[in-house]
DNA sequence: CCAGACGTTGTT
DNA sequence: GTCTGG
DNA sequence: CCAGACGTTGTT
DNA sequence: GTCTGG
């Protein structure tokens, strides 16, 4: 999960728990969506409970830190590890009241097995295969993110960030790939989303690997999905090759 | 005390 | 131009 | 993604 | 901002 993800498609996708997205607000944080080859460091959608109501709002993939002078990512924090968060200097402080939804359908991890690609000048590379990591069912889901409100003092503008937090794999994803996003069910999205819910225990036990049983995972085209300019759902195509 | 870290993954 | 680091 | 480096010898 | 290491 330290590459690349994608949004979820449409606004209309997040049937999810209809009650509790019933008056969400913020929805214009959904233009410029889908971005099918979403990278750290841009902004994207993600669901938070603020000043007291359920919204979303765009925010930077690599949590600044609120205290941060320069309001530049100069901590590696785009990932969080469920192991350590609770404890941590940095991200412990967001986990206890600034924790957001991040609404995906699909997220990319590079398997350790290398591909060998001939370029056209006969040069060999090297490269890792990408696997595209869905539901069975193909729904959006939503990663387990915190978040931070970075206010430039000059113009007194917000820039909110987020990390995604992450654990180890699921018998899907450890063939792949030695961690793996947390993906939260849709049953705690509620206690997830309550700032008032302090309880890091039990919070610790919301971090947790998601069933196997209702992921899948097939390899896609390296050559596609490397291209930073490729933004559409050919990421998601099972390599034919 | 003060300076410096605070973090993660695995390299497009 | 291309890679690296944040 | 974007900003910044991209390097070596030899030592303030 | 808050903790750690020297």
């Amino acid at each position: 999960m330290c590459y690349n993800k994608s949004t979820i498609e449409k606004l209309g996708d997040l049937r999810l728990q209809s009650e509790l997205f019933k008056n969400l607000r913020g929805k214009e944080a959904f233009d410029g969506i889908p971005q099918y080859n979403a990278l750290r460091l841009q902004k994207l959608p993600v669901i938070a409970t603020r000043e007291g109501e359920i919204r979303a709002f765009k925010a930077l993939w690599w949590l600044i830190p609120h205290w941060s002078k320069t309001g530049k990512p100069e901590v590696t924090a785009f990932n969080a590890r469920a192991e350590s968060v609770a404890g941590s200097r940095l991200f412990a402080p967001y986990l206890k009241t600034n924790r957001c939804l991040v609404p995906v359908s699909a997220f990319f991890e590079y398997s350790s097995r290398e591909i060998v690609r001939i370029e056209q000048s006969g040069k060999v590379k090297s490269v890792k295969q990408p696997y595209c990591i869905r539901m069975k069912d193909e729904q959006p889901f939503m990663l387990a993110g915190i978040y931070s409100v970075w206010i430039n003092k000059q113009t007194g503008e917000e820039l909110p960030t987020y990390a995604v937090i992450t654990t180890t794999p699921n018998s899907v994803l450890e063939p792949i790939h030695n961690r793996m996003p947390v993906i939260l069910e849709e049953k705690n999205f509620e206690r997830w989303l309550d700032p008032g819910f302090g309880d890091s225990g039990a919070l610790k036990n919301l971090l947790m690997p998601y069933p196997a049983t209702k992921m899948k995972a097939y390899p896609v085209s390296a050559a596609y999905l490397y291209d930073r300019n490729h933004n559409d759902r050919k990421c998601w195509e099972p390599q034919t090759t």
